[in-house]
RNA sequence: GUCCCCAUCGUCUAGUCUGGUCCAGGACGGCGGCCUUUCACGCCGUUAACAGGGGUUCAAAUCCCCUUGGGGACGCCA
């Protein structure tokens, strides 16, 4: 076979959400498991609803996804003349003609149609008229049935006389989407389409076209999309969110790819899969057929995941980002990634998003002064009974001189041999007194990354309160 | 209305092509437990499904037909 070509066309007319990112993966993958090459097209011809930003925000999602594409972006509407030529040939080789009826004549074709229980279609009252202007309508075979193997599907045979007579060329002179894919698809040499559930209706309309000119025939995959939680269409009412959001709200670009993927692909009881693992392992046999519910919390435990397996520099970097973002350059300045980077493998099997952890690393950047205490906890841990046992610890601490892990828990046991009292005892009141909270990572490493003058201050703080 | 597609635990799915090893496996979630300095993580156990009805067959989740339910398409949109 030769090599295999795909391409993800998406038309910019708004943001990449996750169906179309997961058209887009398994497009990729489709390239890349057989060493091929994945093009990207902008199908921009409907210039009233394309816009700059929307193939903007498609580029960055593609890249923020790790969907690299080969050659170079091929804009539609810049193969308008190619279309045109095609069409004309169309029109001489005898399988496209003029026609001139007006809508409302077509509208009514199909009401009446409709009515007698028909497929509403247009009726091809022009197709021997030889007509020289108008629109240019395909001419379609009256009788054959036209079938494909769908990669994903299977076959799928529809007849002829289902198809109605699709317009190539609009009266502006502009050629119709059927038309232009199909041209482009040829012209950059794709020979594997994967699209949306919702093109299947479209390819055998295609397909006429592709032999008509007498080239061949792509292979086609059609992947079921992705529902709602309601089993609907995904919407932006259930958070059909465009790909940029997820990255918004601290999920990690390998995670959503993962769990995508899993979203109507399959090997095995395989849940976890790097881009190198998925681009080794994809086949489209192993693509579902029926659509799927998009759950957020399996997608949360997955992106759980990558964060625990998630290199602590690159958290600490993005943990930087999201400071600066949320309360701007000037403020986030007073935390370094290297602060960071040393709270992060705390929070790592803790956290479910960047967002997540930078909210869980609060208590650890903040100055002892401005540590929040949760009052119920004070109220509960930071007792007249424990205060005096904080004090004590803190003064033993005050005096340590060197100041790790090691130091921190062998003087915690010594102080509970002294007072003969279990770690329990403390445990909490001390929680409560260094991060405000019940919550938090284990008492000496939360010490170790808080650093000697914080934790007393913390802890002399606390006695106060 | 017409055509096309789809149908396994609540959800994602394995198994369907090449019937028997499936009184249906895994994962998320739920529930229970273990670990434990809290919360997580991790570990163990548990819950729960072949849409319905007819065939074919010694044998059907797997093959065929029908019904039901869901979705998509039917544009001078893409």
């Amino acid at each position: 076979m030769n090599k295999i070509v795909s391409r993800f066309a998406p038309s910019p007319t708004g943001y990449l959400h996750i169906g179309g990112a997961r058209t887009a993966l398994f497009s990729w993958l489709l390239a890349r498991a057989s060493g091929g090459e994945f093009r990207l097209r902008i199908e921009d011809t409907d210039r009233a609803r394309s816009s700059q930003e929307a193939t903007n925000a498609i580029i960055d999602s593609m890249k923020w996804l790790g969907l690299e594409h080969d050659g170079e972006i091929v804009f539609q509407s810049d193969n308008a003349d190619r279309h045109n030529a095609v069409i004309d040939q169309l029109i001489e080789t005898g399988h496209a003609y003029y026609c001139e009826c007006s809508k409302e004549a077509v509208d009514a074709m199909r009401e009446k149609a409709m009515k007698e229980r028909r497929k509403p279609k247009y009726d091809g009252s022009c197709r021997e008229s030889g007509l020289k202007s108008g629109v240019v309508r395909f001419k379609t075979p009256l009788e054959g049935t036209t079938a494909f193997k769908d990669m994903v599907k299977g076959p799928i045979a529809v007849e002829n006389t289902e198809l109605d007579d699709m317009i190539l060329r609009r009266a502006d002179g502009s050629p119709t989407y059927n038309l232009a894919v199909v041209v482009d698809d040829h012209d950059m040499g794709v020979n594997n389409v994967m699209r949306g559930d919702d093109h299947v209706n479209n390819t055998p309309r295609q397909i006429l076209i592709y032999r008509a000119m007498g080239w061949d025939v792509p292979e086609f995959g059609h992947v079921p999309m992705i529902l709602g939680p309601d089993k609907k269409k995904l919407s932006k009412r259930h958070g059909a969110l465009s790909v940029m959001e997820y990255e918004k709200m601290g999920y990690l670009p390998e995670a959503v790819t993962n769990y995508l993927a899993r979203l109507g692909w399959s090997h095995g009881d395989q849940e976890l899969f790097t881009m190198d693992e998925m681009v080794e392992l994809f086949s489209t046999d192993n693509l579902g057929n029926s659509p799927s519910v998009f759950d957020l919390t399996k997608f949360e435990w997955v992106n759980g995941q990558y964060m625990q397996r998630a290199d602590p520099e690159r958290l600490a970097g993005m943990l930087c980002d999201f400071l600066t973002r949320e309360v701007g350059e000037e403020e986030a300045k007073s935390v370094s990634k290297s602060d960071f980077a040393k709270i992060a493998p705390l929070l790592q099997p803790r956290a479910k998003s960047i967002v997540d952890m930078l909210e869980q690393s609060r208590p650890f950047i903040v100055d002892a002064g401005f540590l929040p205490y949760d009052e119920a906890a004070v109220k509960k841990f930071l007792t007249d009974e424990t205060k005096p046992l904080l004090e004590d610890i803190a003064s033993r601490i005050e005096a340590l001189d060197e100041y790790s892990e090691q130091t921190l828990e062998d003087l915690h046991r010594q102080f509970l041999e002294d007072k003969d009292i279990k770690f329990k005892v403390i445990a909490q009141p001390i929680r409560v007194a260094i991060v405000g909270a019940t919550k938090s990572p284990g008492l000496f490493e939360t010490m170790m990354v808080l650093g000697k003058t914080q934790t007393l201050a913390r802890l002399k703080r606390a006695i106060e309160l």
